[in-house]
DNA sequence: ATCATCGCTATTGTATACAAACACCCCTCG
DNA sequence: CGAGGGGTGTTTGTATACAATAGCGATGAT
């Protein structure tokens, strides 16, 4: 899984720590950030945080003010819930496209993940669902699929809108029947790559993925 | 007191520098970039150089291979048709989101630049269509729209998607009939928007744009 | 008391120096 | 003759020093 290419490079690490302070709200929304005393707190110059703060601003995690002056973003519920209307957009277009490009390999990588996570899913003996093993196969489900569908640019626009914790959250509130359903969902949407069917593909990521805006519309604040 | 805009900014005359490079032909698709031949082609030093290729990077116009080295990217005529086809989508959303929010000002602006628009498309007394005019108020027409989606995000998705040489060579191509049914097609949008019609905003859009991209199909390659 | 103006300070923007990594090439050895 | 290994030079990555600038407060005038 090489999510990230470079995790020992300053820049990267700097990226990852800032970010991860923005999304579990260490840092409150609307207030200000340095680049000094985030240098010190990650632990690396100014070099390299200046150019994670760059890609951050692109991504809409932080803003600025009078030009200079940078800020958390603070994302309102509109704003989370544009980002999936946009992202159910944007990756039911990618399986429309990877219905006609799929290959059998990643057709069969993709039937292995979602056995996957119905086995994760299921209640077997034990305490109860597998989060943390659907979230990570999840994740690996829907990367298959981007990557199908072959385009780099979607792949890239779609990397700034499909947030972790956002899913995360999502499925920390989906009951057990709820999460069966994801699984059954995928199953479907195997069956419409297998027929090479765009437009079956499209309808049901759609479907999938505002399903999942709705559960996480119910789910508490993250603070 | 009057901000000069982040133009005098090192950082962005690199920005601007090296994507007009690249847009131009200047520099051969897939030929290798390193970071102070630029910084001397600008005339700045390579950390501003650095935050430019960052972000044209992550706007596909460069990439890496083996991880450090920066080449330019290789643009097909398959990317060119699906950044359309993701233009398409997203501001036709974008102008689905601007009916219902739309102000009786940027409406009134609408009106008031295609006023221009079809001025500049009708041939008069002089030698033709003023290509330049149609080209700065049709961008204008369409940022409004975009402004009045009411969300950032989306703007931010389009800015690195609407590439205006791809306008420009599109316009180049259009004849006197299609650039006047440009501004007919911009005058029933207006329409859309005045009867607060987010669909028919949104197919118009999209009728716009897919025509768009059909002109600069039949357009000759750029060099 | 309120507002404008001036100057200071905090913060960002840029350049440069240095360190590390990668690629390439040559040389040696099997 | 081919393959592997190291050396060398080029290129990127990071840190630090310095310059410019925006914000903020003090100070004084009206």
């Amino acid at each position: 899984m090489a999510t990230t290419g470079s995790i020992s490079k300053a820049s990267e690490r700097a990226y990852q720590a800032i970010r991860a302070l923005i999304l579990s709200g260490s840092v409150a929304p609307g207030s200000p950030l340095t680049e000094e005393a985030l240098a010190d707190i990650v632990g690396v110059s100014r070099t390299p945080v200046r150019e994670a703060l760059r890609r951050l601003e692109s991504e809409l995690y932080i803003t600025r003010s009078g030009g200079t002056r940078l800020f958390v973003a603070n994302w309102s519920h509109d704003d989370i819930a544009e980002m999936f209307t946009l992202r159910a957009m944007l990756e039911a277009h990618a399986a429309a496209r990877a219905a006609t490009r799929i290959t059998a390999a990643a057709l069969a990588e993709l039937a292995a993940i979602n056995a996957r996570i119905t086995k994760a899913v299921s209640h077997g003996s034990d305490s109860g669902p597998d989060i943390a093993a659907f979230l990570t196969e999840n994740r690996r489900f829907h990367e298959v699929i981007i990557d199908q569908s072959g385009s780099p640019r979607l792949a890239a626009i779609l990397a700034t809108l499909v947030e972790q914790p956002v899913v995360r959250r999502t499925a920390a509130r989906y009951s057990a029947q709820e999460l069966a359903r994801s699984a059954h969902e995928h199953s479907q949407l195997i069956q419409a790559f297998n027929a090479r069917d765009a437009e079956w593909a499209r309808s049901i990521m759609t479907a999938h993925i505002r399903r999942a805006f709705h559960a996480f519309s119910t789910a508490p604040p993250a603070k």
